[in-house]
DNA sequence: TCCATGTATTCGGATAAGCGAATATATCCT
DNA sequence: AGGATATATTCGCTTATCCGAATACATGGA
């Protein structure tokens, strides 16, 4: 497994800072990629459901859409966006697996603590 | 498949964000990250084979090791780093992968495009 | 204990990225 | 064409984060 992974150029990872790092690395994004995954939808309903202004849903909708991570098609004069890669979803639902696992092993070692304590 | 994600709420997404992403989110991190699964290292060696000062890559460490993305044994006056949990490097080698189809799919679009003026 | 090696932290300055408010652009309908 | 709705962009400001240089801290051996 280990040696099936052929180790990154600096310039590749830096191509994939910039892709995808980068963009996952905002809150306000990855809550509008699943926003988008529970339900595409246009701008101001996106908005509305998050409760941010327009101007800058708009804003990081942009940041998603010059990576593909989002796609769009019109509907009027509305602009309905949907995830363009559900792999990026799978990305961020390994991420919540690790990060429960660290959460409940923290909360084990608390635990233990409070045992040695006693 | 879609139905089966529970949609994370907000406070879990800042959660996710504070604890994966945002170290994610720097290229120098990514390259420790390789270069420790490659091959686990003290600080100055790391240093050496990724060509940062030391206070740098100390200071990446750091942030790494406060989320458990790197552990730590001593080795004399020397700390020997290695990843945490390979399920980053997964992460990161799903990323990549969607990187590189983004990539191949841009270049489709440049030669059909260049096909398309012929 | 003192020195050598290795690691971590602090400081000031520079850069990047986000935000709110205002405004520009686009589409459709009458 | 002109107005209504929806979306995108720009501007100035604030905040967060990174970096290099200097320095403090830790460990083991003479």
């Amino acid at each position: 497994m280990s040696d099936a992974i052929i180790k990154p150029t600096a310039k590749e990872l830096s191509l994939l800072h910039n892709y995808l790092c980068q963009a996952l690395s905002e809150t306000k994004r990855i809550q509008i990629l699943y926003a988008l995954y529970d339900q595409p939808q246009h701008v101001t309903a996106l908005a509305k459901t998050l409760g941010f202004p327009q101007p800058t849903v708009s804003r990081h909708l942009r940041v998603l859409r010059q990576r593909s991570l989002v796609t769009t098609r019109r509907d009027g004069p509305a602009v309905i966006y949907s995830v363009g890669d559900e792999r990026v979803i799978a990305v961020l639902e390994m991420m919540r697996s690790i990060l429960h696992d660290h959460l409940a092993k923290q909360s084990d070692l608390l635990q233990s603590d409070f045992a040695a304590d006693m």
